[in-house]
DNA sequence: CGAAAAAGCCAAAGCGCTTTGGAAGACTCT
DNA sequence: AGAGTCTTCCAAAGCGCTTTGGCTTTTTCG
């Protein structure tokens, strides 16, 4: 059943029986209402592709996944992706994932921007004057960074969580429990929530006169792998650290793991604390010694990101507004007074 | 820069333009040249809209992704996504998730085969007789289920792996080892996969006069939390067993959690057997004792059903053939014989 | 050499929707 | 009553591609 049939069912023409459906104004109420009636009872649904090449939207977002060989997803990307999905079902938006080669996103982009193929992106991970945020901002299609990109000479809008500010404090509150000698095990330090989070660690350490050492730092994919390894490189140096922040659940695995390899326990010897995006499958109050944590729900972001994007794709939101999500410390048996 | 441009440019129709593009025969192979040096010089790509309003082909594979307030997206879908995504990177195919109401998914499967939004699309977690299956086989859109659903009336093109027989060594490998009460830490048991991996168990036991008692069984939401609950329940009990099975990684995870609170050892007091989908992010010979697995990559699984929907959207593939993967044992330091 | 077949190209008709530019009729106002 | 203004609807022109049916021109072959 398409436009022309209902239209001729009703014996009226394409063009009112399409802005009666659209909610145009130039037409009866109750000549809207039949249509609607008529559509409703036949069960037309218009088609997307033609209204597609009609209009150039396309009721889809999308998003650019770097893959290749070596490229691994990460696993946050999944619970990102529920709040995502979870807004969009409501809104009957569907999102495309177009797979990109990581070294040539720009491609990709310019791709299924010149091609309309979305009405929308958001952008994950960013890094400080990241190219794609400049590219998207240039190409003119609305888009939402998940995350910030500092040093780039333009305002975009973006959802991000305060990671300077949940490390800061998780730095303050070991400092208070007596900790000298802080480390962090981080994430990719090419990317802007690890700096922010180093750099949260480190205003909280230099109010209290003290530093973090560079050979305190730890940059990894966050694996458990890396976190193990880390962790022992930190704890079998000279003069180690008494307390650990951690950027994720999944190498704080690691991190535990180590300190037992170690003969060392938690918080007796060494505080942890670790940044928790809630995963539904891994809690930090379940981790043999209760996890303190700073935490954020990154499914609770992914939704946002959604909401923002149909905002903006519907003209309801514009500028360059930017929002940062505190995040909240909690604290559990993890941490405790700095060794003697 | 469009078709007729293009067209105009080479004082060609455009249908000859068109022809000569898409690899028609009716056209001299001197113009064809002619017509593609000028279309790659221009950077003429023809508009996705316009040739899928005119063929009905979108370029797309599509997964109606169930969401819910209460519905998690599994961490294994992301390894899957890996790998398709690889593939489909290199074919020039994107994917479209089209989320879903967890209860009914059926509106939204007919909406994009009635769209013709997707060529293709591909199910995952089936059940046995699994509705969407059916669904999508009357449907007529080509797909492939990742997994099986058994006790439908008709065939279907699958990929799977060997659950039953990877559990089923599992479990032989235990018995030889002496131990005469396993229990098994499933998945939902509700899903086919589980349904196997508890058959390749019982048959495994049977074929040595054993039985896997059913206060032995648990089948629960793969979490580290439920890994724990289930391991404490069986070990807590009378003719508490010796052996444990577990269908993931993250579950793993628990069990052993669980062992250590309880004061026992792995494999002192309990070996344990791992299902391990290989993550990049949780490797089972980096627990604190190396973990026994049945391994699978669900990363080539994701690439190989890229594979063949893309073979089926060009006809290369046809019919309901079915492919199972055969599932590696790889022994480890947490299974020993069992205790005296 | 002439008829039949093949090769090479084109005009035009879709695909199903939105939107522009009116037009007819109803209503308002002086 | 006539001009002007709304209201309500329509015909037709896109959107950019594929594909049908047909028309020349060249090649093939008895």
């Amino acid at each position: 059943m398409n436009l022309r049939q209902l239209a001729q069912m009703l014996a009226l023409s394409q063009t009112t029986v399409s802005r009666a459906l659209n909610g145009y104004p130039e037409v009866n109420e109750e000549t809207r209402r039949r249509v609607m009636d008529a559509a409703k009872r036949h069960g037309y649904r218009p088609n997307p592709s033609a209204r597609r090449l009609a209009t150039g939207k396309s009721g889809m977002i999308g998003y650019v996944l770097p893959t290749g060989a070596a490229v691994d997803i990460d696993p946050h990307f999944v619970e990102f992706l529920s709040g995502l999905g979870d807004y969009a079902r409501s809104h009957d938006l569907d999102l495309v994932l177009s797979p990109a080669d990581v070294d040539d996103q720009e491609t990709t982009y310019r791709r299924i921007v010149a091609n309309r193929q979305v009405d929308a992106v958001y952008i994950s991970s960013p890094r400080p004057a990241d190219r794609r945020v400049a590219l998207v901002n240039t190409l003119g299609i609305p888009f939402i960074v998940h995350g910030r990109s500092e040093g780039s000479d333009f305002e975009y809008p973006y959802l991000d969580i305060d990671n300077e500010g949940a490390f800061q404090e998780a730095a303050r509150l070991l400092v208070q429990l007596g900790h000298r000698r802080l480390a962090l095990i981080n994430g990719d330090d090419r990317e802007t929530f690890a700096i922010h989070r180093e750099l949260g660690m480190r205003q909280a350490l230099a109010a209290s006169g003290l530093r973090l050492e560079d050979r305190h730092v730890c940059s990894v994919v966050m694996t458990e792998e890396n976190g193990y390894r880390a962790t022992r490189r930190l704890l079998e140096q000279d003069g180690a650290p008494t307390a650990i922040a951690c950027s994720s659940l999944i190498m704080a695995l690691g991190v535990v793991r180590a300190v037992r390899d170690l003969g060392l326990g938690i918080p007796g010897d060494v505080s942890l604390i670790a940044h928790d995006d809630v995963f539904p499958w891994l809690k930090p109050e379940n981790f043999s010694v209760p996890l303190s944590t700073t935490r954020s729900s990154i499914r609770l972001a992914g939704a946002r990101v959604a909401e923002r994007l149909a905002a903006r794709i519907s003209g309801l939101e514009e500028g360059a507004r930017g929002e940062v999500w505190p995040v909240d410390l909690v604290v559990r048996g993890s941490v405790a007074g700095a060794p003697a």
